[in-house]
DNA sequence: CATGAATGAGAATTCATTCAT
DNA sequence: AATGAATGAATTCTCATTCAT
């Protein structure tokens, strides 16, 4: 399901442990990748890809002015073009570590089970995701919006998604009797489901709570799968 | 996987279906709103419309220029100018005919019953918001980015998004016994599902034929309200 | 001092009576000038002509759209070039007006006297202008206005000035003894305070009194003019 | 008469004395006013304040665009805006240098007494106030056609005209017995007459030489203020 | 005579990126 | 490694004037 041509990125540097999220963050793709970070560098990256996400999340990728960014960073724009080749340069950083996040914790779902353990296990791991999506939100939306990918982030971004796909798919075929027909379209539609789902929550757009909000989930994409309704 | 094989499905708005949209329009929204059309200025609105919603679907809306929408509606700029008074405004006025449009919809949804009639009546509507969404993609697309945001959309007069979710509640609600505790979060996580995996069925992020994907839905939300499943 | 390359106006209809303001301009000097107007043509553009001077007044010259004209006049575009050529057309059409009485009313202006009935002269003299100023003083102040005089306006503009002027330094000549050096600067200085005063006045700059208005005026001006003191 | 025997008198304002100007700017007044100036910026801001001096001299406040200055000023688009976040904003600018310097000077107007010594002190003081006003003339002129319309200058902190009018109003009370009957209107008639003759002195409405002009004033001033004629 | 619609050159403004220190 | 300043192409918006009916 990925694309193939992934792998564009070589040669920039690559991250090592994405456990803390964006203060972990150590992709850079500056102008000179080459350029070996010491702990004042590196402390710089961070602060900018932080300020990134605070900036993409106040006003959207595209409103997102370089200057917001380096104001909320604390730098300057020179600084910012010593770590980023491009405003676009940054995204394609963060990208590849939520991208990362996302196929790793994919691999996480468990087997789903008809049983109350199934549910859990799913209710569980769907509480890891909206973690995940909490944090990253503001990219992620930005890489769902094809406006964006027009840049040559299709590489990257689909591959993110197919990778994220490959997991849950590989749970939905175990199933048995299989739902539905196409355990493919199973999946795309559970992450369209829970990708706005949980965009609606992070935004607020109608006040939830997340053990509600974790409980319904579980329980449609529960029965979802393994209702098998008499429709007579 | 690629963009490319887009227009399998649905397709993209043609000036056939846009204008259909262009007709509903109740106010051009021009600078001054007293401006009275008579059967040509009609005609130019429309043809701005139309011309909207096709430069916000190969572009945009964020990317989508001024220029573009002019050029693609054979007219100038200043004629743009004497309907709308931005490009705001202009995304306003199409929002209000999706919004519009999208209530009439939520309220065409009828009691979902437990039997087959009940599935065949979800599926039958669910086409129809295909249908819709597949017309309205770039605009509902940009809506959803917007919502929170910059723009005051408040002035709308219609809250679409509440509109669109009170029908789908109140068939939430008549469902006995509850399947989840509650139906608020449930037709919201309903609207999440089916507003993005139409998203990715328009943008063609993974090839979907029409009628799997009906099924699937379908299939995934009939259980999730109904599946009574048996969780030991 | 008037400029000789006056005329340039000719060939289009000049006014006949200027007795009653705007109500009364005949000028037209539309796109074509021989058009003989009817007491409908006539009606318009009299209601073109008041329209400007409405807006002018709340907007000035260079703010003022023809727009805007054209809606106090409660007419169209179209109409407007049908009866002047251009915004500069429709100004130099006020402003030759303008002009007209102006000279005339520096016709008006009796001989100075030392006594008390030269003072009053003065005062109604005052008066008059005042009325005359605060009918049009948008066109005056355009005028005024070097900016716009850069439109070929120089050879109406100063013409009207210099009428006006040679009536004022008439009297000022006439003075004897001479209270100041040069009459023509006099004079000046008489029209400076004059005209500035009553823009004050007109745009309540501070609030003033029409009579206490006339008397400070006057009694400078009579005391500036006479007042031979003692300076030891 | 016409415009082109300029420069007889004080002249334009020279790149000399604009720097005078802009040397006592208080602050810039950016887009966002908290950018910090270092040398290279304050000198920019001075050229661009200059510049704009310069070019409403010669085109007016309203023709003046801001390719203009830019051009003038030697530097680009980008940077204005890096100073100024508008047109608008940089006349506020100057404005509010013009203030402080009127007021200033109003307060430096000496007692005016009846005797040579006090038609001495005025004149002198005249003579200040032509150079200033000969130097600021472009702005001061946009700001009197401005005063009431659109631009809100209130938030200048400075009511500019007020302010200068209180330095003469104190003067003219002093006098004993008093000329006029209300102090605050001979003021404010000192005021117009010596802008407005000003101003005509700058534009070389009528060629008017330095000394006479002073002369003029100052008399027609200290005659009128002094004057007590006996009118019967 | 009158009108609503259309036009497009011109002006203002923004912002990603480069430069000089 | 960092920074403030500068740049200018790209874009939006305005409005006097012309056009078609």
């Amino acid at each position: 399901m990925g694309k193939a041509e992934a792998g564009k990125m070589a040669g920039k540097p690559t991250k090592q442990a994405a456990k803390t999220a964006a203060s972990s963050t150590t992709a850079g793709g500056g102008p000179a990748q080459e350029r070996t970070l010491r702990s004042q560098g590196k402390k710089t990256l961070r602060k900018l890809l932080d300020a990134a996400i605070v900036v993409f999340d106040e006003r959207g990728y595209h409103a997102a002015r370089v200057d917001d960014i380096v104001r909320v960073a604390k730098t300057s724009h020179g600084t910012f073009y010593l770590y980023f080749s491009s405003k676009d340069d940054l995204f394609r950083a963060l990208l590849a570590d939520v991208g990362e996040e996302m196929v790793a914790l994919s691999e996480l779902l468990p087997p789903i089970t008809r049983d109350r353990a199934g549910y859990e296990a799913l209710r569980a791991w769907l509480q890891q995701f909206y973690a995940l999506y909490s944090r990253y939100h503001p990219v992620i939306r930005a890489w769902m919006d094809t406006e964006v990918n027009s840049l040559d982030l299709e590489g990257l971004g689909v591959d993110v998604l197919g990778g994220f796909m490959t997991g849950l798919i590989k749970r939905v075929r175990e199933i048995d009797p299989p739902p539905v027909d196409d355990p493919d379209t199973a999946a795309l539609a559970m992450v369209a489901m829970v990708e706005r789902f949980s965009y609606f929550a992070v935004i607020q757009i109608i006040p939830v709570e997340l053990d509600v909000m974790l409980d319904t989930l579980a329980t449609i994409l529960h029965n979802g799968l393994f209702g098998g309704i008499d429709r007579r």
